[in-house]
DNA sequence: TGTACATCAGTGAACGCGCGTTCACTGATGTAC
DNA sequence: TGTACATCAGTGAACGCGCGTTCACTGATGTAC
């Protein structure tokens, strides 16, 4: 073999990472194969060596950014207890750094509108990983009972849409006036100063 | 003239009518002209006689569906003062009726992810009439200041992010919870028990 | 050690389909004379 | 009143481009003998 053992294994999983960004960044539709794999430092002729078809990649690639996204929130949380961990992933989430960078940050803000729309593999993947976010969400919430869940996710909510208005507004001294105001409501929200 | 004289923009109007819906439900990039003819009962190569292209019937459509949340806004708010109307611009807004009619509901919450991605015409419409929105809910809150946009804004991202997230979960329950808590929350937010 | 063959990730030309766009035509009605 | 012509919303075939997909081929290296 000229290529070591891995090799191949390690294009797919380049070709998977520029097609988690890609995703994010330009939406499910105008992810192209040739762009993808091009931006790999491939040609497009060999995609099929990696994936079925674009709707595999697809799949995969909704995955990949939700690893991401699960990677965003342990960086955020690790080492913190409770709310204090949830108030430092509002601070990451709802933050102009995460507005501007939509091709590396949560797939829900990023791709939330698009899988509404028509429930395909990739649309059921989407709302698995919902549930999860908003169920480790819910263990860090103080008190006990089945409202948690509802809770985390009226905030997570609340998080979400700070951060979609900020991204909507032209104005940059709104966009930000937004994701402060937010923040602040939010951790007042779940008892941390 | 064998067509009366309002005919052609009656046409018109119907189409651009159609492309409004079809628009919020599908998508910016899955609004076809010839599936928007058809669902007005024309065949598709009428479609330049009454729109320079599908960009154009794209803008022209962004702005249909942006008069149609103004009405939704009108009809909530009209003859009910100050924070009042805006209590009850939020029932209707976080609501399981609003969750499921997408093609006729908010076009905020159903394209702010697509007009985030690139910066066409039709973002730019797109950003005025958010606007717009924010500072007629501005005007409903107590106080006074350049802080209440601010405070609109940041109420206005609670609001769709709820109506995102509860379109979002599979589990029609606890979509419902979310309305429900999303709702409390920030009638609360705005002083109105 | 050398030659013939197998392997396989990647290449690039070609195909086909969907869709936006164009355009010659239709057919119903109004106007000129 | 009747005939020829103009108007114009809408029709439907055709074109061209982008893009997903296929496939014969390449070229580097390993293996058989």
């Amino acid at each position: 073999m000229r290529y070591s053992d891995t090799h191949k294994l390690e294009t797919r999983d380049r070709v998977l990472k520029v097609a988690a960004r890609t995703l994010r960044a330009k939406g499910p539709e105008r992810l192209g194969v040739a762009e993808v794999m091009a931006e790999a430092g491939l040609t497009h002729g060999g995609f099929y060596a990696h994936f079925k078809s674009k709707d595999a990649l697809l799949v995969a690639a909704v995955e990949e950014a939700f690893t991401d996204g699960r990677r965003l929130w342990a960086r955020a949380t690790e080492g913190y207890p409770g709310v204090e961990g949830l108030a430092r992933y509002i601070d990451f989430y709802v933050s102009e750094g995460h507005r501007d960078r939509i091709d590396s940050g949560c797939p829900i803000a990023a791709l939330g509108a698009d899988f509404a729309r028509s429930d395909s593999e990739a649309g059921r993947a989407f709302s698995a990983s919902l549930d999860r976010l908003i169920g480790a969400m819910a263990d860090r919430l103080p008190g006990e009972g089945r409202d948690r869940p509802t809770a985390a996710a009226a905030i997570f909510a609340e998080m979400m849409g700070a951060v979609l208005v900020a991204r909507a507004l032209g104005d940059p001294a709104a966009s930000s006036a937004v994701l402060a105001a937010a923040r602040d409501n939010l951790k007042r929200r779940i008892g941390a100063a």
